[in-house]
DNA sequence: TAGAGGAATGTTACGGGTAACTCAATAGTA
DNA sequence: TACTATTGAGTTACCCGTAACATTCCTCTA
């Protein structure tokens, strides 16, 4: 475990020849002979070199090839695979994803946007619109490229791709109020911040409101927004308000809990209860039932971002901000359709 | 988006000392006056000068705060906790996570390993522990902490913490074989490398002959190791096979597909065929019967492999090999036992 | 064969911090 | 008062590559 490592001065002094020939050599910018490019090849194999490249960045005051990519959990499949969908993009340009776990904190945000700037990052990826006001000032002065994504907003701070949460909160809700439902629920997961999820629930509970109904009980418990708490967050919202006659859940997966804790009570879904989730998450796929929800294409917001990232970086000309949309899928959860022919309606996918 | 980098010496010089005092003013290495230092804060604060730590790492021949962390796939919901239990521990201890999605293949890993290392970071945490032969050689040679998760090898190239595969695809060959199981099933995916799926299910088969049983058909299917892959895969798999009595899947979210495929077909589990799974995923918690699984403490894993590597950056002396274990979940989805009594013996759990 | 011109190679300076050392000013002591 | 600590602050050199410029060595031509 010695450390061993060579430097390019080292290379060249070996190889008979001076740094500047040794560099021209290993980044192949030509201006050198074939006899000194196997000189210097060979000793770069025999010492093992390997080129530090922060000594490179800093030389050139270029950027470097790192793009800080923060999300707020990596437990919710949906960041997990928006992450994905960035890293692989920017692998095959490459960069290199330096990872920010927020946890839904503003603070967490700002001390990690603070940490990685100071690694000249090429450019920076952030979940989310709100950010603490030093994080704005740091992410305006940063001069480099920013993307904003999952919530979509038209006055981004550099560029933005993403959904209106709000909007699909609120398709949600009238849908169901257009099913007839009044009574609703609502079970997710709490933080400190303002975030989509909260999006949706304002939404949701405007749609609502609008369709005459009320939202009898928000349920936001501070857990992981997953199959369980899904479950037992259903428990707890039926406990407290048996007339609710529709749930709407987070996501999916919180969803399916839930379904499970209304089969478990002996409850008929939809004729006692109605079910619906978002995110049209791979769970849903293999229900025995098709589970009323919102698909979104979270794996394309992953690649839009690092595409218009990585445009950016190169200098390309790109429109700044994406509305990827969102897609109402009726499932069998919730009761037919009662009021009027909505199909025209429902999709607001915008490509 | 102008690109104002304010460097120390312009701090200095606005606030009229030296740059190395406003260095030390800054670091709060003391060696100067109140005055100074309000003087030079002021200044900082102004301006927004923020560190370039890359000159610092550069400067001091020290190692940075990056630490690489490579994992096969994000898509899989174990790897992607695996992960944020990694890079929890990290940033609790100021370190930031440069991620390597390596999609099992070893040049890809290579590839990555190469351009991590050329950033200087503190330490490497990859996933696996076969690797290219270029890249067992980078890794000797990185002078620095080298972590191999997940499949537990007591003779690493550094360190080393997860848990005997192949172990646990026996200890489930057994179980199965001792219920009374002998025309077993495989369904998985495929990767040109081999990993820790292929060792479980090398014990598996291993195991599976030992009982007198055979592995009737061993399915790798070209996909992700999720939900819906579990349903084809199953479907696949019967098509070919329909004597299989039980089949074992590459994980529990794999095998919760496969059930509901049995169910659509109108087969009854565990009466007409047995269903296990693997890694006692949050899925499993939910379903109306319980999956007879193999529970991995995956997030210590993360957690210990994080700690390992600070605890050896830190020159703080450590135990370099950690088997985590494994456990048995008899569940519902086999038949009951048969044969004898077992439960002394189902648990290779070691803390 | 001198001179031009291009190819190959070398030299110097620099980037943004910090370690190690030096120097100046102030305070304390006999 | 003269001398020594102590504190505060400045100077210099260096880390490892690369841009920009300088130089050497050929080769080819008139």
């Amino acid at each position: 475990m010695k450390n061993n490592k060579i430097s390019l001065a080292e290379v060249a002094r070996a190889a008979g020849v001076s740094k500047m020939t040794a560099s021209r050599v290993i980044r192949d910018e030509g201006g050198f002979s074939e006899k000194t490019r196997h000189k210097v090849m060979a000793e770069v194999d025999r010492l093992g070199y390997l080129p530090n490249r922060l000594a490179t960045v800093f030389a050139g005051d270029k950027k470097s090839t790192f793009v800080g990519v923060s999300i707020p959990e990596l437990g919710n499949e949906i960041f997990a695979q928006l992450l994905e969908g960035i890293d692989r993009k920017l692998v095959a340009f490459a960069h290199q994803t330096v990872l920010g776990m927020t946890e839904h904190a503003l603070d967490q945000e700002e001390a990690w946007i603070e940490t990685v700037l100071s690694w000249q990052p090429a450019g920076l990826i952030v979940t989310g619109r709100s950010h603490s006001p030093r994080a704005m000032q740091l992410l305006k002065g940063a001069g480099i490229p920013i993307v904003e994504i999952w919530d979509f907003n038209s006055n981004p701070l550099d560029m933005c791709v993403g959904l209106n949460h709000f909007d699909s909160g609120y398709s949600m809700g009238r849908y169901l109020g257009e099913l007839g439902y009044t009574k609703f629920g609502y079970v997710g997961t709490s933080h400190d911040t303002a975030n989509a999820a909260s999006s949706r629930l304002a939404g949701f509970t405007k749609a609502a409101e609008d369709a005459g109904g009320t939202v009898k009980k928000k349920l936001l418990l501070k857990d992981v927004p997953g199959f369980y708490t899904g479950l037992y967050g259903t428990e707890q919202l039926l406990a407290a308000h048996k007339d609710v006659d529709v749930i709407f859940y987070q996501n999916d997966n919180m969803a399916v809990g839930g379904y499970e804790y209304c089969r478990r009570q002996g409850l008929e879904i939809p004729r006692d209860i109605g079910i619906a989730g978002w995110g049209d998450l791979p769970i849903a796929s293999i229900q025995p039932y098709r589970l009323t929800s919102i698909a979104v294409p979270h794996l394309r917001i992953g690649q839009i971002a690092a595409e218009m990232l990585l445009a950016q970086v190169n200098q390309h000309p790109i429109k700044r901000t994406r509305d990827v949309g969102f897609k109402l899928i009726p499932g069998s959860t919730c009761r037919m359709q009662l009021k009027t022919d909505i199909d025209e309606d429902i999709d607001h996918s915008k490509t």
